[in-house]
DNA sequence: TTAGCTGCAAATAGTTTGCAGTTTT
DNA sequence: AAAACTGCAAACTATTTGCAGCTAA
């Protein structure tokens, strides 16, 4: 489903990387496709993990790298750990909430007609100059809450 | 300004451990006194070097260990970091927005209207109980942006 | 008295970095 | 051909852990 969607995303990451003069090597648009196709905002090891046995010569270091150059370009974000020490990425550039389930550290996105003004809000009446957010509530999602969510 | 809230603040943190069953000894104590103290939120490395002059025997680890015990009891928050890499901790349970200045690394506080209503929102619409939160936005100061605020 | 705490040092683990060889442009 | 990138391994660094001795209760 939405698979014509998530190539124009993919897409969109690999022009991010040309328009900055970065190259567009196979492994970087397998980055972008893990990225885009993943459930989760997954970690780096994730992603390696997930291209590993189509690409069996990716390298960790690689993985981070990429993500880092795209996080630089602003084509991602990072929004930090999810309980499981390490950093997730997120593709979502549209203002919303990020909902980390501490059972399962899956990460997942929601819209909110409020966090939309929560930006204004905050740059009107603090004078700082918004370049970007982390908005991550923590909580139990549905499926753990269901089978013996009882921790 | 304003000691005896903090005085009162310090006493709340001293009252959660003691109520845990743990022990308040002169190093937890004078660790609660400067999360509370500080202005910025600070990293268990900004408290270990505040404490250092007055109690020179102080470790690391016990800075992080307590920080842990009062993460864990929900007398403090964890608020990730503020791009140099280490972890923040926040005394104010508040639903409130936490804003980073990714110029001269500081942390604060700002209240807004919106933020409250986002958590029933997102409760409300994903099923997900709750349990805490990190709403922070990455921006450059008023005092960065006025000296030579150009990146 | 004794369970829990401190301080120290060693261990962990996520992330970054240096470099030689390879590849995109 | 040149600049940039990959893969590997070593380096870094924030945080955690194990343990012997100390101390709050």
């Amino acid at each position: 489903m939405q698979t014509n969607t998530q190539e124009e995303a993919i897409a969109r990451l690999a022009h991010c990387l040309k328009q900055a003069g970065h190259r567009l090597t196979p492994q970087r648009l397998a980055i972008c496709r893990a990225l885009i196709e993943s459930e989760n905002h997954p970690t780096a090891a994730e992603i390696f993990e997930r291209l590993r046995p189509a690409y069996p010569t990716m390298s960790l270091g690689t993985v981070y790298k990429t993500l880092r150059t795209l996080v630089e370009l602003g084509a991602i974000q990072e929004i930090g750990d999810a309980g499981d020490g390490a950093e997730h990425y997120d593709v979502n550039l549209h203002p919303h909430v990020n909902l980390v389930c501490t059972l399962c550290n899956s990460v997942r996105d929601m819209d909110s007609a409020a966090i939309e003004q929560v930006a204004d809000e905050v740059e009107r009446n603090s004078g700082f100059r918004i370049r970007g957010a982390r908005i991550v509530y923590y909580g139990v999602c549905p499926d753990c809450a269901g089978n013996g969510g009882s921790r």
